[in-house]
DNA sequence: CGTTAGTTTGAGGCAGATCAACTTTGGTGG
DNA sequence: CCACCAAAGTTGATCTGCCTCAAACTAACG
């Protein structure tokens, strides 16, 4: 759920303000996985990834959050347990807004629901855009969507070839050989840990 | 958007009751991807598949709508195109409530907006879940779960081996050799292009 | 009863997984 | 501050599940 572009619906930013921001550490799980929801997030600060467990010991990353943004909402309006867990990727600070009063609040304002209605219609499409993505698509294709949406989320985060792969359906080797194809054609570059998207018009040609 | 088991929600129900029920035949296209929305569709009687076409010119099966089910609506309440096209998989009898009636009923009932995001939060978890499931398990179990949920779905339709590919992420040959070994087991019987499950409890072992 | 749509089978090929050994990085504590 | 160690990255060899293609067969419908 995001707030950013929508004015109307602001007061839904002040509603997170009258709790107390909590740190959490790289590494920390808000929640787990077949849990029942407590709470409401607002992540103020930080990045957070939304991953599913698999029977193979794998966590598949199906989304991600970043600075202002809710999570945790699709559960607590659907009367389910999580199918995912939620996972700091970087040091964060969090919000977090007790089941009982976000509902209050919601119930309270018409149109609250009218916006989180739009917000999952939306990330519907996403999700199901992608999977057609993941099964048609080839890894080179993945890694370099991938690759564009990590850096326009946030530039800065030191991604590891592990969070790439769990989000591309894939693994670390496959990711390290796709990614250095890449560097060969001149689209991307890596330093270390670092990557950067040194030509976007050659990185978009693999999509 | 289901209403089955949701009494509080029966005047949505009412609401299609107020225009005609229209003949569509089996094959036709209610909208196509990447149109906008002018309707919200109520299936009385029929089978209707939301469908996304590939680059590669396949169609992946994304969602199956039965007798009494709303569709349509995560366009209509999020402003955007179609990403998919819906198709009758069989001869349907469709109620088309023009978007005007539709998103003034919402806006004249506070309770639709919150079972709408509800029922949105529902098919956000069932694709993410789908997705983990189609690229980390391989083509037998899928298959086997496909055909429970099919069965489940609609026990009378006559599946196609495409309709399945579509849905698996695979494409017909495979399709029919996992649905012998299927068959080999106990677990499903194939007669001409009818599909019986035989064996539930053989079948879910697949999965 | 002809035509079209759907099904079946097999041969061949390949993208990507797996596995394993090795290197690099960067944080931690002695 | 350096030595160490765990975590992350890299590389190549091998293997396999599924796709592709093509040809032949069967069902269903007008």
């Amino acid at each position: 759920m995001q707030t950013n572009d929508h004015d109307e619906i602001n007061l839904l930013k002040e509603l997170g303000e009258s709790f107390v921001t909590k740190s959490f550490a790289k590494g920390d799980y808000l929640y787990r996985q077949g849990e029942s929801p407590e709470y409401l997030y607002h992540l103020k600060l930080g990045l957070v990834g939304l991953l599913r467990s698999t029977e193979a010991g794998n966590e598949s990353l199906l989304r991600l959050f970043k600075t202002d943004q809710f999570f945790g909402h699709r559960t607590l309006f659907s009367d389910e347990t999580y199918h995912a867990s939620s996972k700091c990727l970087e040091d964060c600070q969090i919000k977090l807004i007790p089941k009982k009063k976000a509902l209050q609040f919601f119930n309270e304002t018409p149109m609250a629901y009218a916006y989180l209605a739009k917000s999952l219609a939306k990330e519907l499409r996403r999700a199901e855009v992608r999977s057609v993505t993941v099964s048609e698509g080839d890894v080179l294709q993945r890694v370099a969507s991938a690759l564009i949406l990590f850096k326009t989320l946030k530039p800065d985060h030191l991604w590891t070839r592990k969070e790439i792969a769990n989000y591309c359906a894939s693994r670390t080797p496959t990711i390290i050989t796709a990614m250095s194809k890449l560097e060969a054609k001149g689209a991307i570059s890596q330093h270390k840990r670092e990557i950067q998207i040194v030509n976007m018009d050659i990185l978009e040609t693999f999509i």
